[in-house]
DNA sequence: CTCCTCACCGGAAACGTTTCCGGAGTTATT
DNA sequence: AATAACTCCGGAAACGTTTCCGGTGAGGAG
């Protein structure tokens, strides 16, 4: 009973003894057929568990219920390997899958196979994926102004990209830094320094204004050497932090760009025999699963991580639905979760309260 | 000079003052075609930047040129979070992509739309993938078994699916847990639990066999009550450490049989007024990033995670090209990593050595 | 009884490729 | 000088759909 080619809809109407149009008809829901035959089609179609053909529809239809997703590997750390990345995914992948789309990840080793297969444009094209979300690429890239040409829908995340067609979700990084830095002031610190991400990309800057708006919006003078560049990794943390602690006179506070860095950071911090949070606060950015666990556990600004995942999938759905919708320019907004790490002394209530905080998610 | 149809290959041809069929040759590096030719066409092409249609080459080579990943959403967690399988997917994508392979996300969400899609195997068919790789999967699954009946080259990672057309690549939890445990015994230990995975799975079947069989080996008789059954997440490991801790005698080192549950299993023992090592000794499993990053950080055994991946794609490579390649039954490696979480003391040295690790990565 | 409308259905073109088959020149072999 | 063997190329079928256009038969209106 096995078949060993797979069911076609030509075989399928000789089954039912009606033609490939009407098959069709009934199985795109059309109206123009009596239900007899459309029951009959229909139970045929069962019974031969007829799948249509993605790549002759996508062929005659011209679009592919596919999304091309591009995770630009970083240099030297794909950024798939980056937690943030991980968790935008999963609420993209759910908003998109109840849409009814699947999720394309482009790889980025050039095959080299065939003639030059590489750029993210040309890949797009080739599958004709009706929309695209990129992730944690330079807008000023040619391969992504290659892409907001190309007239497909897009919607970066964590990255301002605007065109016709093309729009970006990211979260409010620059307030988000300000609710740390004052976060850190209210604990007292006056000395309140800063790990800053890759200044590239839009949240490694915004997260960098924040911090200075923040600080002279609360009179603490800005000083040049209170600022450690980073890449968002956990070495540039723990590197940034070294150098930190080895000034004249070290910061008793520390804001890190992100949460990779700030665990860099403790460690930095504890091998100078010194203790997060009573000789150094921290704070970090991001809230990765990671932030909760690790101890002291971080006090951080949250980011709705899948929220910006189903966010952009969201929108492309509008953009693909009708062709006139606005791309997006949404910012999702930021959340301070105070843990260990900046309080001024780890209690026994303290203890409690992060524990609610981690079972109860 | 913008054009708004994307190039075909008829257009190629007129303009190249060839017929199609010779553009298709050179396109494919056929030899039967004058040099003169050739360039002309390859000329053309690229100032069309012409791509060819991968739904009309699907349709008619019966091959897409892609690959299924289907990343079971388990019970609540979906595995996309579990930092495990991400770093797999990072192997995957990069030995597939290097083979000229794209990756197809199957969404788990059913869409809904149309008749009923949601059935792997109907996707897997709907998009004709040329091969499908399958991780945190129950192998009884009846939509796992009814891929494996579909004749389609098959990898499943984690867990130990067989048929004609395919088979599987898995870490050697049996000997990890092994490890793990003689470790903890090597250290003075004598009442040793273990917070296992979920059982249902092989590696969460596998590592408490691998336990109990060292715990034979070493003559330390086993006790009912020193296991706990968890989930692989936090807070299973959370609760399993409560359990263990309340026990009248309890134990005074714990494995932890995955990494989330250790850093768990360190929260409670943490909470109880308790130290790790001093008080009890953790011994975790996968070396995710976390585990070289928490405070103390974590002694563990390193699964070779992008390994897992890559061996996967490596295998399903070599199915695709050799229609006789036989399925692979790979288990690869384990290493024991000590790091503090099991150290009797954590001394100066050890943080050093702990240092170099991380940073050396 | 004829004509119109309507419900239902089939034929066929089109989507963009690959590949089989054969044909026209050109060069080598007898 | 005829034929054989290459080299290079074009026509056309095929892949599995969707959709336009038109056709048939039944029933209702005139």
């Amino acid at each position: 009973m096995r078949r060993l080619q797979i069911a076609t809809i030509r075989e399928l109407a000789r089954l039912s003894g009606v033609s490939v149009a009407t098959v069709s008809r009934v199985l795109n829901d059309y109206a123009d057929v009596s239900p007899t035959t459309r029951a009959r089609v229909l139970e045929v179609a069962r019974e031969l568990d007829y799948t249509p053909s993605a790549a002759a529809r996508t062929l005659v239809m011209q679009r592919s219920q596919v999304i091309g997703v591009v995770l630009q590997t970083g240099e030297g750390h794909p950024d798939l390997q980056h937690p943030f990345f991980q968790e935008v995914l999963v609420g993209l992948k759910h908003r998109l899958g109840a849409g009814g789309y699947d999720l394309l990840l482009f790889a980025t080793e050039n095959p080299g196979n065939g003639f030059s297969e590489h750029s993210f444009a040309r890949r797009a094209r080739h599958h004709r994926v009706d929309g695209l979300v990129v992730m944690g690429v330079d807008p000023a890239d040619p391969e992504v102004q290659k892409l907001l040409r190309s007239s497909i829908p897009l919607v970066a995340v964590d990255a301002e990209v605007v065109g016709r067609r093309s729009g970006y979700v990211i979260s409010d990084n620059q307030g988000g830094a300000r609710l740390a830095v004052r976060h850190l002031r209210e604990c007292g610190h006056e000395r309140i320094a800063i790990v800053t991400g890759m200044l590239s990309t839009r949240p490694g800057a915004d997260r960098l204004l924040g911090y200075r708006a923040e600080l002279e919006a609360l009179g603490v003078p800005y000083r040049d050497d209170y600022v450690q560049e980073g890449d968002f990794y956990f070495d540039s943390g723990y590197r940034g932090m070294r150098a930190l602690l080895a000034l004249p006179e070290p910061p008793t506070a520390v804001f890190a760009a992100g949460d990779l860095m700030a665990a860099g950071a403790v460690r930095a911090v504890e091998e100078h025999g010194l203790s997060v949070p009573d000789d150094v606060a921290l704070v970090g950015f991001d809230d990765i699963q990671l932030a909760a666990m690790m101890q002291p556990s971080l006090t951080t600004i949250r980011q709705d991580k899948t929220g910006l995942g189903a966010t952009a999938g969201e929108a492309l759905l509008r953009m693909l639905e009708q062709v006139d919708a606005a791309p997006p320019t949404t910012s999702l907004p930021v959340e301070l979760v105070v843990r260990e790490s900046s309080r001024v002394r780890s209690s026994r209530r303290a203890r409690k309260q992060r524990d609610l905080e981690v079972t109860g998610a």
